[in-house]
DNA sequence: CTGTCAATTGACACTGTGTCAAGCTGGAAG
DNA sequence: CTTCCAGCTTGACACAGTGTCAATTGACAG
């Protein structure tokens, strides 16, 4: 609610992100988009020409304020494969909550309107690309399982960090946040490394509030 | 297209299956459904109060069609936990291409209608069943990891085996169907039970179109 | 012929998006 | 001080889509 000194667009995308981030979030519309950020319904389409532009704006200036290339940091720097996928899972999963509200908004308009849909697989794309880059550090390691090629174990990493599973394990399961990253940080290591020994032990993780 | 010689009820919801089956599947509009099945768009609110309800009432038109039950059989008599994993697993990762027109659909609207949301909940909680029994026969082998208990190991494997998944593995990562049936009951074997054994050979499976 | 049922036609209210035109206002520039 | 103008407001409109209503048609059974 940083909003009152700002100007008008930036307190428009500030009111949509509160918005998107309120627990019952459903999609808003441009009335109550205005009605949060004080303005006229008008105001709104004299800044971003349609509802769909002003949450795939929200999205960006989310994503300025959150700046993931410095939560990525650490993954870049990993010594090795298996450092840096646990690093790299690690960051992502912890992400997935903070962008949660506004990439739900953005997964429900894919269904209808092509704009949003691009700017959802951009974001996509950029997470595969981290992906990759994980996968070809484990490649570099010859610590890849031999029946793995790269292209498989990135989409197969990719997949496994999806919103949508975060959504299926922490609000659907009611999973701990730990727990999810935990989990996912496990299976991530057993699929994509011929990491041979305790496959169990990884997989171990808090009971329910630990 | 079996559509001439029903009735109309029947018939409004076999032109709403071919639509929703259709490649460049939008949400249809009331009038789209009319259209497709020869009728006018108050006559699909003759037999079905809201689209929410022509939808949900194809979605049970098509479950009756498919036969799930059936299709389980083989994952019911399996003699042990493994193989009722691998038959369960099996038979619902080649049921998800035959649904997923619709379950799109009805996903969509999960976001804006609660009606919707219901019917995909009871849909999902099937699943979970599904994966509840699997998971107990595994227990009741005593193959499931130390680490896991029988509630974890349900909501992981509901997740592995979640549409979303399928979407996007198959549709946006371009797997062959059998690639991915292959890779996820893989990864559902190699998380699920405490297998030390070949698990990188269990991952192994069909290079691109083999 | 008469009822009845299914379907049709055409109208309407409502919500939400996006567009347009005219008016207001406060502050900077002359 | 006046003028100007950018930013915002108000109020109207067209359009698409949902859901409702009423009057009408047409066929078929009794």
């Amino acid at each position: 609610m940083s909003s009152a000194n700002s100007d008008t667009p930036t307190r428009i995308l500030e009111s949509t992100l509160a918005l998107l981030e309120a627990p019952g979030g459903k999609l808003p519309t441009m009335s109550d988009i205005a009605k949060a950020a004080g303005v006229s319904r008008q105001a709104v389409y004299l800044h971003y020409p349609s509802r769909t532009d002003v949450l795939i704006a929200a999205t960006r200036y989310q994503d300025q304020m959150l700046d993931m290339d410095t939560a990525l940091a650490p993954s870049r720097t990993a010594a090795n494969g298996r450092e840096r996928l646990d690093a790299f899972v690690t960051a992502w999963c912890n992400h997935v909550p903070k962008i949660h509200g506004v990439a739900r908004a953005i997964m429900a308009l894919t269904s209808t309107d092509a704009e949003a849909k691009a700017a959802w697989d951009i974001r996509m794309t950029d997470l595969r690309e981290g992906c990759a880059a994980a996968v070809a550090a484990l490649a570099r390691d010859g610590t890849l399982p031999d029946s793995m090629d790269q292209a498989k174990a990135t989409d197969l990493l990719w997949a496994l960090l999806s919103i949508r599973n975060w959504e299926n394990l922490t609000q659907t399961c009611g999973w701990e946040q730990s727990r999810y990253a935990m989990t996912i940080r496990a299976m991530a290591v057993a699929t994509l490394t011929q990491d041979t020994g305790p496959l169990t032990d990884a997989l171990a993780c808090p009971e329910p509030p630990a």
